[in-house]
Formats: C-alpha cells, sequence, structure tokens
DNA sequence: TGAGGGCTTGATATACTATAACAGTTCATA
DNA sequence: TATGAACTGTTATAGTATATCAAGCCCTCA
C-alpha cells in the first residue's frame, strides 16, 4: 500500500513544495502572485480538505484582506487559470493542487466522512479519453471526482 | 464510428422508451410517478440537454403545475433516487438517463458548443476504480464528466 | 516627468442554485 | 372510519457566483 495524503505525513512539506512551485512558476512567467492570492493559496494549503469560497472569505475578512465575494473569487480565478487549485464540482469547493508545475487532469478522491479530498497519482483517465474519441467526442477537460470512504475512515466505521 | 446521441436520429424512441422504461419499473416497485414527476422527466427528455432546476420549474409554472422550487427539486430527487435522472455537477443542472433500468455509474460527454449531453457507452471507469483501490480508497460513487467538442460541431468550426 | 494603458482591488448590487420547515391534501389500509 | 405515510403547496432562507463601475498601482514610453 503506497503511503499518500490521507495517511499521516509531514505536511509542512506539501505546504513548502506547492508555495514554492507557485512562487517560481509565477515568477518565470511574470505573474503577479499578490497577497490576496498567496494567502487564498496557503489557505487552501493548510489542509487536504475543499474549502468554499465563502469559507476562505471568512478567513480573509477576520486579516483584513477583503470582505466581498469578488475578492476570493477573483484569487480563486487567477490560481485555478495557472494550476495552483483545481475546483471539486461535487462539493463546490476548491483544492490546492497536489502535483504543482505539471500540466494535468487531475482526479480525486473524496471521502465522505473526514472530508479529505486527495488527488489520485498519474492520470487514470486514459480509458474515460478513448471512450470518448471512439465516439467522435474530443475531449478538452475531465472532471473525474470519486467518492467514498479512504482506508483511515474505513478502519473506523 | 458508431451512431449515437450526439448525431440526428429519430429521437422519439429515446422518449417512448425511457418513459416506458420508468413506467414499468415504478409499476413494479410500487412508485408513484405522479403528474409532476412526469412532467418534469418530459421535459428532460425532450433534448439531450441538461437543463437547469429553475429552467424546468419555468415549464412547470406556465403549465400551472407548481411554481416554487420544492417542486422541481422534490421531482428531481425523486427521479435521481430512482435512476430516471443524473446530475451534471459540472453545470448545476440535470439530463434524462439514456440507460434506464439499469443500475450504472454514468459517465458523460458535454458539448461546450452545442450543449447537448450524452452518457458514454458502458462503464468506463474501471482504470478510475483500480487506481482507487490501489490506495486502499473504497469508491462509492464517481462523478466523470468531459467536457468538449461533439462530432458534429468540430464539422462546423 | 508625467500621460496613458493594463491589470488589480474595492464595493455595491444582483443573479443563480438549493434546502428548511410547516401546513394541507390524498390515498391505502387497518 | 381512523390512522399514518407520502406527496404537494407555500413561505422563508441559505448557499454559490457574477456583473458592473470606480479607484489605485505599476510599468512604459513619449
Ligand atoms: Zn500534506
Ligand atoms: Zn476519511
Ligand atoms: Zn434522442
Ligand atoms: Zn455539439
Amino acid at each position: 500500500m503506497p503511503s499518500h495524503e490521507f495517511q499521516a505525513h509531514d505536511h509542512s512539506h506539501c505546504v513548502s513544495d506547492a508555495m514554492n512551485a507557485a512562487l517560481v512558476h509565477c515568477e518565470k512567467n511574470g505573474l503577479k502572485f499578490t497577497p490576496v492570492r498567496q494567502r487564498v493559496f496557503e489557505i487552501l494549503l493548510s489542509e487536504h480538505k475543499a474549502m468554499g469560497a465563502y469559507d476562505i472569505l471568512e478567513i480573509l475578512a477576520k486579516e483584513g484582506m477583503g470582505s466581498q465575494p469578488p475578492v476570493v473569487y477573483r484569487a480563486l480565478d487567477f490560481l485555478g487559470t495557472h494550476g495552483f487549485v483545481h475546483k471539486i464540482e461535487k462539493l463546490n469547493a476548491f483544492v490546492a493542487c497536489e502535483h504543482p508545475g505539471s500540466d494535468h487532469d487531475p482526479a480525486f478522491m473524496i471521502c465522505r466522512s473526514c472530508t479529505k479530498v486527495v488527488e489520485m497519482n498519474g492520470s487514470p483517465n486514459s480509458e474515460i479519453s478513448s471512450a470518448a474519441k471512439s465516439m467522435g467526442f474530443e475531449v478538452e477537460a475531465i472532471v473525474v471526482e470519486a467518492e467514498g470512504l479512504c482506508p483511515t475512515c474505513q478502519d473506523t466505521e
């Protein structure tokens, strides 16, 4: 059983790796990684969970960084456009990307018990792509979200 | 290239097949396929497109079948629970099931140009299931939604 | 230097999606 | 006929997302 983010791990590495990758990517591409954007990213990095835009906004507001919805939606739009966060459609919520730097179609596992959200390794989407292609459909983006129980929560049920 | 619902076809068969299957299933299982539920299903069957709850409600209202959101959401809940319609998470919208009667994890193709939504044949989800299983994750439900261009719309671009 | 232009932020208002809660009705059945 | 379960009507409210316009910042080029 490979280790992964559902299990206990040194999460400070997740945070620093992702933040560093984002800083480097913005630097290289002349993107403005402004304080609000950076703070929203930090908030999403703090746990492997999806957060609603309004949950994030509440934190920002307490810190005096903006109190209106557009503030957080604009930051999320920036972060999503550049691949730093993903939207979880099933939850109408957002999660920090775990594979920074690589352009990828993410696929997620959502634990309904502990609410953690983890990206699958690799891109297990080739079967879907080829099923679509065999019907003549040209895929541009794929949403893959598996809901269920993570290893830890299976044990405690 | 197999034929499918993106292309021209005798759509009246889609409608009558699905409605018959639903009627039979409700009959067999003692489910109450009430006028509102039946009408909502008909509306969703009229095209291979996803419709928002409020679009459906607008039609119901014109016909004097209920004018408040709970009416349509309750009907959609019934239809979803019994597998007659699916929710498209990416669109926050609902579509009639094309494989009535069979218990299945649907996978969708969404054309961004003509907005048609078609279920893939088979369940091309085994790759995802096994990727999840290899990480110890127990899948209970899968959302698969591929967005792109259908065969027809590729030609006209 | 300072006028312009593009991008970011602030702020107000509004649109869109979904559910909670309770009252009234229908219908099967005990 | 009484009882209860399920469906419908209705009001109110919660939750998610965007349109729009004004104001500020930063870079660049005349
Ligand atoms: Zn971590
Ligand atoms: Zn869990
Ligand atoms: Zn059809
Ligand atoms: Zn199309």
